[in-house]
Order: C-alpha cells, then sequence, then structure tokens
RNA sequence: GCCCGAGUGGCGGAAUUGGUAUACGCGUUCGACUUAAAAUCGAAUGGGAAACCAUAUGGGUUCAAGUCCCAUCUCGGGCACCA
C-alpha cells in the first residue's frame, strides 16, 4: 500500500476553488437561490498579527469550516466570510519600534494570513474580505459612532479612568485584568480625563432580559449576566445637619432602622460640601492617598480605611444623628457613590463599624415606602471609548475655539489616519494624530443660529481614537454587503442573510459579545436593523496547548506552527481532521504530535480505499454500517461533536477493511469525510464521479435481524445471548429461552425473585 | 469568600441521558511482508492465576449508578468590598 501525497491534491483542489469560486454568494441572492434556506456562518475575525495562523486559529476556522460544508452539502445557501481586525496596539508598538508604518505593517501581516487561510482549504467567500483599519471600512464605523453620537448615546464626560502608563492609553473596564492592563501586564493607574464614553447602560436592562433566549454556552450567559449586575433597591435622601441633602443607593431600605452611620466614596462628588473646616485636611489627605491606591493595592489589601467627615446626617426612621465618612471600601461608580452603614446586617459594614467604633443596633425591618424611592442599579458602567493611540479608527469629532464638539458632517467622512514620522504619543495624553499639524485644522460648515446662513469654521479635530471594539461592533453586518458605497450594510442583503447563525470563538466573552449586541438593539432602533440580537448560536470552544499541556508561548518555545504540520508532509486535511478529533469543542485540548500520525493514518486508509482497492461488492451489502454512520456523523456535526463525528467516520473505514466494499460504501465516505478532510473527499469524489450531495440514513437498514441479547443476573453482566430481532416482542417466551440457557442455569438453580425486561436495551435481568 | 463546570485505562477521550463501562485515536507487545529499516496489514492490550475488583473518596436510592441524591477531597473557569 502507498502513502498518500496530501500537498499534491490540496495543491489541484485549492487552485480549482481559487479559480471557479464555488463557495461565493451574492449579496442579495437572486433566481433559485433567493428560495433557499440561508445560514451565515462567521468565526470571531483574527487579529492577523505578524507570526501568522497559529493551531488555535485553525481550530476556530475549521470548526466554521465543518459547518459550511456540512450545510452546503445539504443543499443550502451558506455565506462563510472572513475579515481583519487589524487596529490595535501589536501594530502601533511594532511601528515605535522600527518606524514600518502599521499600514504597511498590517498589508503584510494580511497578505500572509490570507495565504496560511487559502492553504487549509477553507470555504471562504474571498470577494468578501473585510479589513477594519481600511478607509473602505473604517468610514462606516465612524458613520456608526455618529448615529450614537446623534441620539446623544456617545458623549464626554471627565472622570476618574484606568490609565496604562507604559501603552498610554485609558483602557475600558473590560481592558483591566486584575488591575493590570490587558495587552502589557503593566499595573494600571486612576487618572482623571475627559474622555468620550458609549452609553451602553441604556440598554442594560434588554441586553439582561434577552440573554436567556440565546443559544449561547450557558458559561457565556451567566458572565454576561454578572458583568451586567442588575440589583434591584432603592434611593433613601438623608438630611445634612448643615442643611444640604445625601443620597445613598441600597439593596435593603427595609433595613434602615439599622443605620447607625453614612459612607461616601474618596471620589464623590458632593465630599467638599460635607466635610467640616476642622476635618478637611484630614479627609483630602486620605482621599488623596485612596485614589493613589492601585488596583492591585485596593484588592489585595481589604482592611477597612476612612476618616470621619465631621458632619452628620438625620436617619429618617430613627431621627437619630448619624456621622457621616470617608472609605474606599465605597465605590464612587456604583450606585450613588454613597451608602448607609447598617453593621448588624451587611458583613462589611460590620466590619467597618468594629474597626471604627461605630455603633451597631438591631435592625427591625420596616416597610420603606415613605424613606426612600425604589431603584436599580448596574455594575456595568458606560463603554469608555477614547484611546489615545495613533493606530485606531479616528473619532469623527471637532472642536471649535470654545472647545464645543462638533460632528464632522457625513459627507466628510471618512476621517483619514494622517500619515505621521514618529508614532510614539506625546507625553500629554494625546495621541501621535497631534503630530500631525495639517491634519488637525479643518472647515467645518457651520449654520447660524439667527441668520440661518452656513459659513466655514476652522475647528479643531480631536485627536483620540476609538477602541476596536467598535470597530468590531458591526462587521458581522458588513459581511452581507462588503463592498457597499452607499451605506455601512445594504438593508436588503441584511434582511436575507442576517442575523449570524452560528458564531465561533474562543474569547471576549464580556466585552465583544455585549457590544455587538448593544449596538444591534441601537441600530435596530433606529430602524437600520430588523432584528435585536445579531447572534443565534455561540461555538465557544477550547483553546489548543503545548503538548505538556502549558499554554503555547514564543518565550517558552512550545508553539506548534500549524504550517510546519502541513509542509512536514501530513497535509491540510489530516492538520483539520485531527484538530476536529483532538477533543470535545468547548474544552482546552493539549496538542499531541502522535495524534497527528494517527489521522493521518486514518485518512490514507481512506485514500487506499478508494484508490487501490479492485473489488467491489454490491451496495446493499454493507448497508447496515453504511446507514449507520451517515446517521452518527450527521448528528454528531448537528451537536458539534465533532470529535465523534470523525471517530465514527474512522470506525466506519475500520469495518469497511473488513469486507468487499461497493462504490456506495465509498461515496459515502467520500461525502461524509468531506467537512473535514474537503481535499482528499474531492479527489474520491472526482474518481467516484459522484456529487457531494449529503447522503441520508435509511432507516430500514438500522433495524438489525439478529440481535445480541444482554442477560444480567442481579444487574451483573452474565452471558450475551443471540436472538432473532423478533423474538424481542414476545417476553414470556424470551424469558423461557434465557432462563434454559446453560450461562444463567448456575445462577437460576435455586429459583428467582423476579425479571425485568428492558426491550429498548435488549436487556433481561434476573433477580435471585 | 461566592457562583458555575469537571474528576473514567499508561495518555487524549467514548458511553443512546439510569441499562453490556473503557468506542475512536495514541502508546505498548506479538505476528506478516522485507536482506534490513520505514511504511503498510493482522492480532492482543483496565487490574487480577482465578473468584472477582475497577469511572476522585465515603455513604445512599434502585432490579440496575460513570450517569440520580448527600458529604468530603482535588483541579479548571468566572466574580470578587457592587451596599
Amino acid at each position: 500500500m502507498e502513502r498518500y501525497d496530501p500537498i499534491r491534491i490540496e495543491e489541484k483542489w485549492q487552485q480549482k476553488w481559487e479559480t471557479e469560486k464555488p463557495y461565493q454568494v451574492e449579496d442579495v441572492p437572486t433566481g433559485t437561490k433567493a428560495k433557499l434556506p440561508k445560514k451565515m456562518i462567521a468565526e470571531m475575525f483574527p487579529y492577523p498579527s505578524g507570526a501568522g495562523l497559529h493551531v488555535g486559529h485553525v481550530r476556530n476556522f475549521t470548526i466554521v469550516d465543518v459547518l459550511t460544508r456540512f450545510y452546503v452539502q445539504q443543499g443550502m445557501n451558506v455565506m462563510r466570510p472572513f475579515g481583519y481586525d487589524t487596529f490595535g496596539l501589536p501594530a502601533e508598538n511594532y511601528a515605535i519600534k522600527t518606524g514600518t508604518s502599521p499600514k504597511e505593517a498590517t498589508a503584510i501581516n494580511i497578505a500572509n494570513f490570507r495565504k496560511q487561510a487559502k492553504r487549509l482549504g477553507y470555504a471562504i467567500d474571498w470577494d468578501r474580505e473585510i479589513n477594519t483599519s481600511s478607509p473602505e471600512y473604517y468610514k462606516w464605523t465612524q458613520w456608526c459612532f455618529l448615529q450614537l453620537y446623534k441620539k446623544g448615546l456617545a458623549y464626554r464626560k471627565e472622570s476618574y479612568q484606568w490609565w496604562c502608563p507604559v501603552d498610554q492609553t485609558v483602557l475600558a473596564n473590560e481592558q483591566v485584568e486584575d488591575g493590570k492592563c490587558w495587552r502589557c501586564g503593566h499595573e494600571v493607574e486612576k487618572k482623571k480625563m475627559k474622555q468620550w464614553f458609549f452609553k451602553i447602560t441604556e440598554y442594560a436592562d434588554e441586553l439582561l432580559d434577552e440573554i436567556d433566549a440565546l443559544d449561547w454556552p450557558e458559561k457565556i450567559k451567566t458572565m454576561q449576566k454578572n458583568w451586567i449586575g442588575k440589583s434591584v433597591g432603592a434611593e433613601i435622601e438623608f438630611d445634612i445637619v448643615n442643611g444640604t441633602k445625601l443620597t445613598v443607593f441600597t439593596t435593603r431600605p427595609d433595613t434602615i432602622k439599622g443605620a447607625t452611620f453614612l459612607v461616601v466614596a474618596p471620589e464623590y462628588t458632593g465630599l467638599k460640601y460635607i466635610v467640616t473646616d476642622d476635618t478637611r485636611e484630614e479627609v483630602e489627605k486620605y482621599c488623596a492617598e485612596a485614589l493613589k491606591k492601585s488596583e492591585v493595592e485596593r484588592q489585595e489589601n481589604k482592611e477597612k480605611t476612612g476618616v470621619f467627615t465631621g458632619s452628620y446626617a438625620v436617619n429618617p426612621a430613627t431621627k437619630e444623628k448619624i456621622p457621616i465618612w470617608v472609605a474606599d471600601y465605597v465605590l464612587a461608580g456604583y450606585g450613588t457613590g454613597a451608602i448607609m452603614g447598617v453593621p448588624a446586617m451587611d458583613e462589611r459594614d460590620r466590619e467597618f463599624a468594629e474597626k471604627m467604633n461605630l455603633p451597631v443596633v438591631e435592625v427591625e425591618l420596616v416597610d420603606f415606602g415613605q424613606y426612600g424611592t425604589p431603584k436599580t442599579t448596574y455594575k456595568m458602567r458606560d463603554w469608555l471609548i477614547s484611546r489615545q493611540r495613533y493606530w485606531g479608527c479616528p473619532i469623527p469629532i471637532v472642536y471649535d475655539a470654545e472647545g464645543n464638539p462638533h460632528p464632522i458632517p457625513e459627507e466628510q467622512l471618512p476621517v483619514i489616519i494622517p500619515e505621521v514620522e514618529d508614532y510614539q504619543p506625546d507625553s500629554s495624553g494625546r495621541s501621535a494624530l497631534a503630530k500631525a499639524k495639517d491634519w488637525l485644522k479643518v472647515e467645518i460648515p457651520v449654520k447660524d443660529a439667527k441668520t440661518g446662513e452656513t459659513h466655514m469654521e476652522t475647528m479643531t479635530r480631536e485627536t483620540d481614537t476609538l477602541d476596536g471594539y467598535a470597530c468590531s461592533s458591526w462587521y458581522l453586518w458588513r459581511y452581507a454587503s462588503p463592498h457597499d458605497t452607499e451605506a455601512a450594510w445594504d438593508a436588503e442583503a441584511i434582511k436575507y442573510w442576517e442575523p449570524v447563525d452560528i458564531y465561533v470563538g474562543a474569547d471576549h466573552a464580556v466585552a465583544h459579545l455585549l457590544y455587538v449586541r448593544f449596538w444591534c438593539k441601537f441600530f435596530a432602533d433606529m430602524g437600520f436593523l430588523p432584528f435585536r440580537e445579531p447572534i443565534k448560536k455561540l461555538i465557544y470552544h477550547g483553546y489548543i496547548n503545548a503538548p505538556d499541556g502549558k499554554k503555547m508561548s514564543k518565550s517558552k518555545g512550545n508553539v506548534i506552527d500549524p504550517l510546519d504540520v502541513i509542509n512536514d508532509g501530513y497535509g491540510a486535511d489530516t492538520l483539520r481532521t485531527y484538530e476536529m478529533f483532538i477533543g470535545p469543542v468547548e474544552l482546552d485540548a493539549a496538542w499531541n504530535p502522535r495524534s497527528v500520525g494517527g489521522v493521518y493514518r486514518f485518512l490514507n486508509r481512506c485514500f487506499n480505499l478508494c484508490f487501490q482497492n479492485e473489488k467491489t461488492a454490491k451496495a446493499d451489502d454493507n448497508a447496515t454500517v453504511r446507514n449507520k454512520t451517515i446517521k452518527k456523523v450527521t448528528e454528531d456535526i448537528y451537536k458539534c461533536n465533532f470529535n465523534t463525528a470523525v471517530a465514527a467516520l474512522m470506525e466506519y473505514v475500520n469495518e469497511l477493511y473488513k469486507v468487499v466494499v461497493s462504490r456506495e460504501d465509498l461515496v459515502v465516505l467520500a461525502k461524509l469525510l468531506k467537512p473535514f478532510a474537503p481535499h482528499l473527499a474531492s479527489e474520491m469524489l472526482e474518481k467516484l464521479e459522484a456529487t457531494d450531495e449529503w447522503p441520508e440514513w435509511d432507516e430500514k437498514y438500522l433495524v438489525e435481524d439478529t440481535v445480541e441479547l444482554v442477560v444480567q443476573v442481579n444487574g451483573k453482566l452474565r452471558a450475551n445471548i443471540a436472538i432473532e430481532a423478533s423474538e424481542l416482542d414476545d417476553e414470556k417466551s424470551l424469558l423461557e429461552k434465557v432462563l434454559k440457557d446453560e450461562k444463567i442455569q448456575k445462577y437460576v438453580k435455586d429459583g428467582y425473585k423476579k425479571t425485568i425486561f428492558v426491550k429498548k436495551a435488549k436487556l433481561v435481568n434476573i433477580v435471585v
């Protein structure tokens, strides 16, 4: 037997697919295509790094590809697009280091990614490629921003923000992990800055309410629910003895009688009206220190600290005078930034009270209606989108001489990223865009409020760029009409193709997957989208680790390069099939080079069955195993059990090796194999002169004439008896037969208590 | 600390949802082909001489438990002063 040569076969088919474009679809399908059921299947588009594809990408893309080919073979109209998420820090940091412009570096990386993806034989519609850093694309990202701006959902606010001193940019909450920057790992700081936000909180309730209905992994749904963090409670207004007022939020307003003190956060805006002259110095010192503390320090040391403000408030329920404190265990960004301390009820308040010697009184629950108003709050904050970086989508805003923001008129879009010499952000906290002096000034038409006449005014551009997540919040809709010059997406194309049927990824549980839902709801409200949830089904797959089980990383030198696997002679089909066989799709898996060889042997056996086999049988001879395999593989792919689908194919091939195969046996093998190993399967189908139409199983072949009856005594297996399938219908005579069986006789010679017959399991259990 | 998820051969993992535990693959051993090796093909492979014993540990429910219930241990993930 020969070894098959995947490299030759794969080259042949990849060339064919390149010229014939069998996976190309129309924006708005016409003719018979328009009547077909559709599937839109996509992966979370990759950031094309200089290192090229890694095995994780291959797992990600291959899952999408298996599903795409599966549905195509079933005769559906399937869109499987591809794109590149190209804005971001790595390209910019590379530019700072080498002077190569991010634009150039990105172009090189995309070309490499595309070449590698083509080498894996994916059923991509290559005319549907998008790139978030191309002006044709980001023009519409800016348009999206303007829509949000018009509705007041993009706004500017001065507040304390996470600041990474290394990357010199602010970060969203989602981009701070364990108090550290998600990109460089440096500890983040708090910095007071005027920044742009998207008002995602406007949709908090809907984002929460509609999540349960989604066909997404429970894990991701729970993470999003926790992130949104809805709390139902009340706001209660306390009179301060000096005549002002202070409002707290609580989920337990009924415990108000137990409130023996109030606490405000160090960043609390009304603090200056509360502090008395004799405590001012001490309070200011405390607040300054609290702000300086990094998030890591705050997390590591949860010891309660705080100082008395000198002021008192009146508990409206007890009329007691209670002290107002400032402490950093109260968070400024949540609720009102102020709480009532109920030490008898709340563990944190008790800890604080004990430390500060504040009174603890028994709580007597009351109806709070007369003291407060019902209020719901969320842990989720508005989405901070300003980035002080060069390589991002410019925010389409200009400022007049007074510093007031104005939107760029839509006809002036896109705001093109200017070329600069030096990509280093400046120390003032502004991106390198600020260095493009000519670009900064722009003539903007302004309508005079009194005369109604329009005149041109010179304004200054915003130098912040958008968080990359903004670019990926709408790309799934761009796929439907990627070359549209008139709109971000075409309404007709969207109506046919979207929402996305299956979305495949391994990251971004709360960030991207929440943002894309938020934008969907917003654009649905604007009348631009005919649905409110962008993704019907989400497949969240595991990572592939190094053979030792550790994360692959360059520094550890344990990275497996998928292109090496291909070029070692295994080929793309082996790589793809191996990664589907590696384990359950949702679990992490460790790379096993030997197992790759096992999958190669399997494909080699498929090849030999088809090309080295002279003898053929009648199509009916192996009908049972053939139909069983069709059923198993079909159902497994529906359930995304790719590992057991491949195992079923292996079993089928093992069976076929034992018998004389028919042409039909081979056709079915090739058809079922095609989603996993499309090149080899295509080669087989060509020789067999068959189409790739997905086969159906016939139930009549699944019923076997003779079956094995399982006989247990007290639940323990004691015998397997071959019987006619029809014997299962007559329990009485079957039992007689079983009791006469010589293996069973010795167990029942002293009689038995009862028997249990389970027809479905072909099982008899005798209780003695 | 709180909330999920998972513990099955030497290894990755199967198991129709309560019904023959260990499918499939790797590894290992033996055999065939070969001057030889590789490749390929075939056979065996949880432990034990056997009765039996094995799905993290200990109990329970059931004719029957990897699967259900209770407790414990270990690992992974998420959240973490959100009032």
